[in-house]
DNA sequence: AGAAAGTTGAGTAAAATACTCAGAATTGAG
DNA sequence: CTCAATTCTGAGTATTTTACTCAACTTTCT
């Protein structure tokens, strides 16, 4: 069960921007700059963030993506959910798409599984990684 | 971020040996036909619970796997790490893995994922899958 | 006009997943 | 003792997913 480096490029994407926010626009380049991550594949990430309403973009000089709402109304779990399709472990865990989901035994182990990484991901914004690192790099000496 | 074929056949699996401890060995074609896993594929699970101390096996005519223990003593976490090889969602939670580290914004976040989901799997034993299962097959009418 | 961006769709290499298969080894029952 | 039941093992493979790359096009700023 491993995340994809979807995810964790993505949210590390987002969080440059979110760093952002409110200022400028900030460029494919400068986040592959800063992140090490290919400007070619931050595009494809950039194509489902735009869809998924998370980044605007402004084309031309002077341009790039910036967050459509305040960091602290976006949750890990809405760029998750725009970069792996959806944060689901398995399949079976929507209600009538197994057709062992009656007596299957460990259905309710996937359950509480699942529902605890929401609650982590429903639960934590982008404001609060940027706080978080914020705190790490200018609290402490 | 998906949960393989691995895990979750293999659990069901564990769980169905779990019915019988203290009875009789349960061969991988019982596990097969009340499952409906390949034998083929069985086998292969079977490989790496065995490996890993799990289920210990009965070869010959009557033979089948057993568990090692009492299912109040295997944990869904102690199965997960024999056949997924590991839990981890992404390397980098590891201490020193990773060069990003000290300063990665995202970190505590995974770190947060990671430590929910092994509540939920260091807590929950084969035992509380049987009871559940118990109680949801005999209690109710 | 020209440079700096984003936009899009297609394509691909590598890795992981999800198996299959054949045959050898072991054991219990008759 | 023999045979059928069963595990054991290593190798092989098809499919899917991941993790990208690339090229051409559009928009916008200066
Ligand atoms: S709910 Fe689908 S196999 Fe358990
Ligand atoms: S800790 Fe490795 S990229 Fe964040």
């Amino acid at each position: 069960m491993k995340l994809s480096t979807k995810g964790r490029y993505g949210l590390r994407a987002v969080f440059e921007i979110g760093l952002k926010y409110g200022e400028e626009p900030v460029s494919i380049k400068t986040i592959s700059e800063n992140q090490g991550i290919s400007e070619n594949y931050l595009e494809q990430l950039f194509k489902n963030l735009r869809k998924e309403g998370i980044v605007k973009s402004t084309r031309g000089a002077k341009g790039g993506y910036e967050l459509t709402k305040h960091p602290s109304l976006i949750k890990v779990s809405d760029v998750m959910n725009a970069l792996e399709g959806s944060s689901k472990i398995l399949e079976c865990i929507d209600d009538g798409s197994c057709s062992r989901e009656k007596y299957c035994p460990t259905r309710i182990i996937w359950l509480k599984v699942q529902k605890s990484i929401d609650d982590v991901m429903d639960t934590t914004t982008i404001q609060d990684i940027i706080d978080d690192y914020m705190k790490n790099n200018t609290g402490g000496k």
